[in-house]
DNA sequence: TATTTAATGCAACAATGTTGCAAAAATTAC
DNA sequence: GTAATTTTTGCAACATTGTTGCATTAAATA
């Protein structure tokens, strides 16, 4: 795996993931980041970063890929899985603390899962 | 909600996902009824059976959409939810005949889930 | 400092999906 | 059956998301 440098770009979208406590979408990165730094080069550092780890990538409901940090507990199991959760409300989408069990399938190899969870958040109940 | 009259571009599409035992992505229709009708008209008739509870749709790994029929099972649960299985070397997904239990999340309203179990299949095991 | 390696910008492209509008097809009313 | 209404379709144009090749720049190493 060849090493990350931290470049101006890669601590500026790191520094975006430490700021936030929700998971941030590709078309949000685009915006916020669109005039630092060319799209090709937003691309390029996210598909880094995760392949190194630092952050996980998923689907939302709506298309949008969304990424968020990992936490250590993903890399600590193996079919580690923690869901997601989306908002119909607001949009946002929430990595939930929990740890879920990976159902296994006869005559299948199962390696990870992926768990979103489509609702309203607290924040828009209230 | 609007009736959906069974033309013959309706009734080749769900004729698709009658001999169908997986589920079907988006760029897959796209190519096997780019001769017969507009892409447009596609996309609109895939909304439409989703509207009416006809197909399902839900995201893949790699961010296609996958289109696959409604079975009975799920208009009988509410929160009815059943696995996916996406194949990580031929591709494909199944629908799991498996029902998920959802969790449920303090504070917050969950409606569905998707639930996306990645691995190898059967087929690509032997 | 020179050399090597990784990261970036840019332009072009590809795939997925949406919109408005006019034309065609299917229903319904008469 | 014909006319009026409603739904569906095709088409062109557009928007968004994402990728690729290549030349350039920046960072790390020798």
């Amino acid at each position: 795996m060849a090493t990350i440098r931290k470049t101006k770009s890669v601590e500026a979208i790191l520094d975006a993931f430490e700021q936030s406590k929700v998971a941030i979408s590709t078309s949000e990165l685009l915006e916020r980041f669109y005039h630092q730094m060319n799209k090709t080069t937003i691309y390029r550092i996210l598909n880094r970063l995760e392949d190194n780890d630092q952050l996980h990538s998923f689907m939302g409901k709506d298309g949008l890929r969304w990424y968020a940090k990992s936490k250590e507990c993903t890399s600590s199991h193996p079919l580690g899985a923690h869901p997601h959760f989306q908002c119909k409300n607001c949009g946002k989408i929430e990595c939930l603390p929990v740890e879920i069990s990976i159902p296994s399938v006869p005559h299948y190899k199962v390696d990870s899962a992926e768990l979103l969870l489509i609702g309203t958040c607290k924040n828009c109940l209230s």
